[in-house]
DNA sequence: CGACTTTCCGTGAACGTTCTCGGTAATACC
DNA sequence: GGTATTACCGAGAACGTTCACGGAAAGTCG
């Protein structure tokens, strides 16, 4: 750990100075009643001066709560989860609350629970997991009596959740795509035991069943866009000709893929129609900008830190799911297909 | 604040199961000697059976040492940021501290020693600043003893810090450009009041001066892929024809510029070359892949983290400044400039 | 065998705060 | 004027842990 500090000021040094007991200084400080106004001005005044800062630990220890609330996040490198812990962050603070990360390298249950038990160790108020998959019921014993939200986490109805719609998310991506008239329609996935990519893979079919089209090809990715390139590439190695469209399962790869098709001399969307997910502020000035489907980040934290602060006041009254329904943009990676798309072949590039 | 929990393990619960006293319980836990082999394993088992976690609020009050990092970081949406917080979490993990998170949302003096504030009262062991831009001084009073570290920080010589070279950056994009052949080379500048930003510009203009340039039109942006946008737009219509290539202070600023010329008709790089900074993983993905400099951003978290620690451990001896070399990154959104530049104009398009 | 060292363990105090209770002075009531 | 009420304040305990010390048992040495 670290060495000592020089002595911080506390509340009996301000009791010293003002010359009256530290209780009347802790009434002061937290706005109890008990006390004059004038006494109270006066005793704030000094902690003032003296740059009085609360020792939040004792304060923890004694009042056996605290005003820290957890989180933990997958792949926190991902556009989704920086904006998510940008609005927690900032939904906590304003709430009084501060923040702090038990990140996870590993996907396991036993890093999870790890991360849990560090987070609890610091005996915070609550935690939030974004995108985090694994079974409930194993982390049970790690969160004791801990509460907890889950963000776009699969812990289904077993636990007060806040989750985007990811299955309609990707049904409204693939009709767009079957309303333009597609009917061979790819997907490049994202890694497996990702809930956002099984959702998204299962909205993908759900559109397509709907419609009676038979599923295109499917390629996995992990989400970068070295991946969607890569998958984009072998689309076209064992499919050429297959697939007018592709859902690809974040803006990320969709980039990597419209790079790969045109590298191979396709052109996007004459020959390719390509859609994505999340809306990084980037896709609008992709070439071509991309069709894309936008998610409420923010309101996602923020109605995750409102899910875990109403479980702390017990406020039972507050639903325990929260479905965030996304929308859908269209912007130029998409349009009608070709008349022949089992004909199609790269131009003489 | 929360409600209180039910209760969780002590260390007496342990005494009292182990039939030893719980200072006896506290040695086993913490490693120290003055215990026997047998005694310290009993111990540790029947801890690891009910799921002891030490509280750690108790712990740091009474050792008056932290075993949590505190970090304050401005734009946490951008790419940087996200790096940098994500290796300074995995580097404070791995020395055994936890992280918490005090972000400002506004960028004055007095947000920042709020932030600071807050952290010092939940007793963090040291603070991370990563491109906040105040001056030390003024935050003396506020850090009062606790360590701090700026990363990418405008704090000089007056803190320990470490920085990216960012005028060496820039001075290596501009010759890049100057070595292609291009004499008229326009900058998209960050905002005002941001370290990098005024580096970068600082950079620009010393790789002209000293290859006898005189400085192209010169457009304030946000670090937005819009703003780029928009800036390149503001240069086609009050300097067009007057410029060859542009210097855009990050690469999502040099994708909307790209975009925007593109959309006037001009090429890149045959009628504008554009280079941007940070290399994001999409950058290598553009069309056309966009020439970059590349920061090693996770050697700025650890360099930071190891920095920071040495000062807790009272290591004199580590260097209090550390300077990151970037990399260029050449790709295809530069070239050699068309023969007649001033001639510049859009092809009918 | 006595004295000294080593090994192991326990007791009391402290960290800075809040909680519970009790007390004094001033005010209100009849 | 006595009593009940109110407004204000202080003393003691507790939270869970580590630190400083002391002490008993066992081993070591002459």
């Amino acid at each position: 750990m670290t060495r000592p500090r020089k002595k911080e000021i506390t509340i009996n040094d301000i009791a010293a100075e003002c010359g009256v007991s530290y209780q009347t200084v802790s009434r002061a400080i937290n706005g109890m009643g008990d006390i004059s106004k004038e006494t109270r001005s006066r005793v704030l005044k000094v902690a003032e001066r003296l740059g009085y800062r609360p020792n939040m630990a004792a304060r923890s220890l004694v009042s056996r709560q605290s005003s820290v609330l957890g989180m933990i996040s997958r792949d926190v490198g991902l556009y989704g989860s920086t904006q998510v812990m940008v609005s927690v962050a900032k939904a906590a603070r304003t709430a009084g609350y501060g923040l702090m990360f038990g990140e996870l390298e590993e996907e396991n249950v036993d890093a999870i629970q790890r991360a849990v038990n560090e987070l609890c160790a610091h005996r915070v108020a609550g935690i939030l997991m974004f995108q985090v998959d694994a079974d409930v019921r194993a982390l049970r014993d790690s969160f004791r009596n801990a509460p907890f939200v889950g963000l776009n986490s699969d812990f289904g109805y077993e636990a007060p959740s806040v989750l985007v719609d990811q299955e309609g998310a990707s049904e409204m991506a693939t009709n767009h795509l079957i309303d333009l008239g597609h009917s061979e329609i790819a997907h490049i996935s994202g890694p497996d035991g990702y809930f956002v990519a099984q959702r998204r893979h299962q909205g993908w079919l759900n559109a397509l069943a709907r419609a009676r089209l038979t599923p295109g090809p499917l390629v996995k990715g992990d989400f970068s866009a070295r991946s969607g390139f890569e998958a984009a590439n072998a689309l076209l190695e064992n499919h050429k000709g297959r697939f007018t469209a592709v859902v690809a399962a974040n803006d990320q790869m969709a980039l990597g893929a419209i790079r790969a098709f045109e590298e191979s001399g396709f052109r996007v969307p004459d020959d390719v129609s390509v859609v994505g997910f999340d809306d990084t502020p980037e896709a609008e000035f992709f070439r071509p900008p991309l069709s894309t489907v936008k998610h409420d980040f923010s309101r996602l934290g923020q109605l995750g830190v409102q899910c875990l602060l109403a479980q702390l006041s017990g406020l039972s009254s507050f639903p325990k799911l929260h479905i965030i329904k996304p929308t859908f943009v269209q912007r130029l990676s998409t349009g009608a297909p070709t008349s022949r798309p089992h004909e199609i072949d790269p131009p003489a590039a």
